[in-house]
DNA sequence: AATAAATAAATTGAATACAATTAAATTGCA
DNA sequence: TGCAATTTAATTGTATTCAATTTATTTATT
């Protein structure tokens, strides 16, 4: 009755969800100053190297849906960081832009990954094989479903 | 004015942040039919490995906080899993212990681990490897903080 | 012993995630 | 053309996370 596979040392998934929710929460304090959430610097970051963009494809970018970005992309708003206007071309699209105050925030935020980076306590080399072990996992798994 | 480290490619949270996503979202139809969300059940690994446990002692194993863990543990309380009592030794402490109920659900989870297993696409060396360094950055950074 | 400091759980409030549904717009096909 | 199927946002409801505060209990000090 010992199942070694239920052991919590022996899941991939817990340590992934462990250490993902341990990086974030170092953001918070550091983001803080901004006036953004972890959630909401990713979507700058997705902005600043791609302005002007859907909410699908923003959505494709960062694997989040619309239930998610819909109320962030208007608080954004609501913070002048960001425009939501409908595609003309195509009303069922909204378009994102960032403002110009959206576009100054990233003089900002250019010190914060060098920042975040120093609080982490991993060696370059490990860190480097991390990043390229979940681009993978990322990439071979984005269609990914488990059937019941 | 491109700031590369800016760029979500050049992130290390991202992957982290979206992969563990979408690899916790795997586990939701898988879980479903035992009455478990991923979180109810990472608080059951852990208790099928070590039963009758204080609430603080559960926390540092899953890196959460009472915040989380009491109404965790009140709603598998009521799904009859876990007991919840006060220490009598020490009165603001709380034991959960697994009911008859909670033990016997580990049979019916016992081929959860293969069966997400076999949903992940990764070769069993990255995999391996992943959960390496998923361990070291874990153990590593438990106490990290950032100032702001 | 009396009180200050520390510890643990619970509570509160804000911010996500996400499945499921709804509504509007567009596309493709009969 | 007209309508069914598809696509996209928005909405709704449930379930976390987590920081910050409160309450109760215990420990340490005077």
């Amino acid at each position: 009755m010992t199942h070694e596979q239920l052991k919590l040392e022996n899941q991939l998934c817990f340590p992934l969800y462990a250490s993902s929710r341990l990086i974030v929460r170092l953001y918070t304090p550091v983001l803080e100053p901004l006036g953004l959430t972890y959630t909401k610097y990713i979507v700058m970051l997705a902005l600043w190297e791609k302005d002007n963009i859907g909410l699908k494809d923003l959505g494709d970018i960062l694997f989040l849906d619309s239930g998610t970005l819909t109320p962030l992309l208007k608080k954004l708003e609501v913070q002048g960081l960001v425009s939501r206007e409908r595609n003309l071309e195509d009303e069922r699209n909204i378009n994102i832009k960032l403002t110009k105050q959206g576009i100054q925030l990233k003089e900002a935020a250019k010190n914060i990954p060098e920042k975040i980076g120093s609080c982490i306590n991993m060696s370059p080399e490990d860190l480097k094989e991390l990043h390229r072990l979940l681009h993978i996992i990322l990439e071979n798994n984005k269609e990914s479903k488990c059937p019941n």
